[in-house]
DNA sequence: AAATCAAC
DNA sequence: GTTGATTTG
């Protein structure tokens, strides 16, 4: 199962920050939030990110960490919060929470043998975003006057779109998904060191002369979150397959194979639920001191955590008031 | 989570 | 080329 692995397939480029100055960028608040919390956070310093009344504030610390970079180059995000569940995600909810559970009962050995580090790289897997998460990470996000869009159900879908219909310059996203999605050009690696990297779309497409029907085929061949792909099947095979044979029902027809739902994962990637009906502004003024006071005081997030970045942010503001005077 | 490596 | 395990960040 899972994840149509397209990196070999898709076109990318180094971009730097300078030419990505005063670009909007809709980034997918689910997966931001995941990540964040499963890589930079969990991993070494567990203890900081809870507090003493037990509160998970991992996602504070990561936005207050990692929206400096957006101001400090003058890029505006957009966080795109997921909707409701497909009902196609079923399986994988279900298959999710079964792996988490699994993921709770070995950390409980874990601990039980007094091996800490299993337990940690285990703790990891049992997460998942919460409720709280979600709404202390809406409650920061509006005190820094952040533009938050509700999509109806997949949020890199609803980025794509924005970004498809010209309201958003980028997709920011670490998935290959906004391929699938449309979205014509997708930033990775926005939060970590060095340049960003710059998914095209329309250069991956040409480079493989296939369109984006056929993209998706191929994903859905190698598997998606929604479907299980053709085990033997990756990326070039699928790609070879595709172009061999036009179009997925005739790669399926041709190996005698039979993909569950592919038609309506196809349909998922290619005419997915969006809506027009968002609003957003661009012209941001975060309120930092209440931010402070919002991770600090009313959550408990140690001040020396959250310090430098909420210091990155003020500064970057200066910068950008200064810039409109000169 | 990405890169590397071994096995098929 | 694909997959799974492994290591390192």
């Amino acid at each position: 199962m899972g994840n149509a692995d397209l990196r070999s397939l898709a076109a990318l480029s180094e971009i730097s920050f300078e030419e990505l100055s005063g670009s909007v960028v809709a980034v997918d608040a689910h997966n931001w939030l995941y990540r964040y919390l499963t890589t930079t956070v969990k991993f070494t310093r567990e203890e900081a990110y809870t507090t003493d009344s037990g509160e998970e504030v991992a996602n504070l610390i990561g936005l207050v960490q990692g929206l400096p970079k957006f101001f400090e180059h003058d890029l505006v995000p957009v966080f795109v919060f997921d909707g409701g569940v497909t009902d196609l995600k079923d399986d994988e909810v279900a298959e999710r929470r079964a792996a988490r559970e699994k993921a709770e009962e070995l950390k409980a050995d874990a601990e039980e043998r007094g091996d800490a580090v299993a337990a940690a790289r285990l703790e990891a897997r049992t997460q998942r975003l919460t409720d709280v998460i979600h709404e202390t990470t809406r409650d920061l996000l509006e005190l820094l006057d952040v533009p938050v869009v509700e999509a109806p159900a997949e949020g890199e879908a609803q980025a794509s779109h924005m970004a498809l219909r010209g309201d958003v310059d980028y997709v920011g996203s670490e998935d290959y998904d906004t391929l699938l999605f449309g979205a014509p050009y997708t930033l990775r690696q926005l939060t970590s060191k060095g340049n960003p990297e710059l998914m095209d779309l329309e250069a991956t497409l040409a480079e493989h002369d296939i369109t984006r029907e056929q993209l998706v085929d191929v994903a859905i061949l190698c598997g998606t979150d929604f479907n299980e792909g053709l085990s033997g099947v990756g990326p070039k095979t699928a790609l070879s397959a595709v172009r061999e044979h036009g179009d997925l029902w005739a790669v399926l027809d041709a190996r005698e194979a039979y993909i569950e739902n592919a038609d309506r994962v196809r349909e998922l990637f290619l005419d997915p639920p969006v809506t027009d009906d968002y609003e957003f502004d661009t012209d941001i003024s975060p309120d930092v001191d209440a931010a402070r006071a919002y991770v600090v005081d009313d959550w408990g997030v140690a001040a020396d955590e959250v310090d430098r970045g909420f210091e990155r942010i003020e500064s970057s503001l200066v910068q950008t008031g200064l810039d409109e005077w000169t």
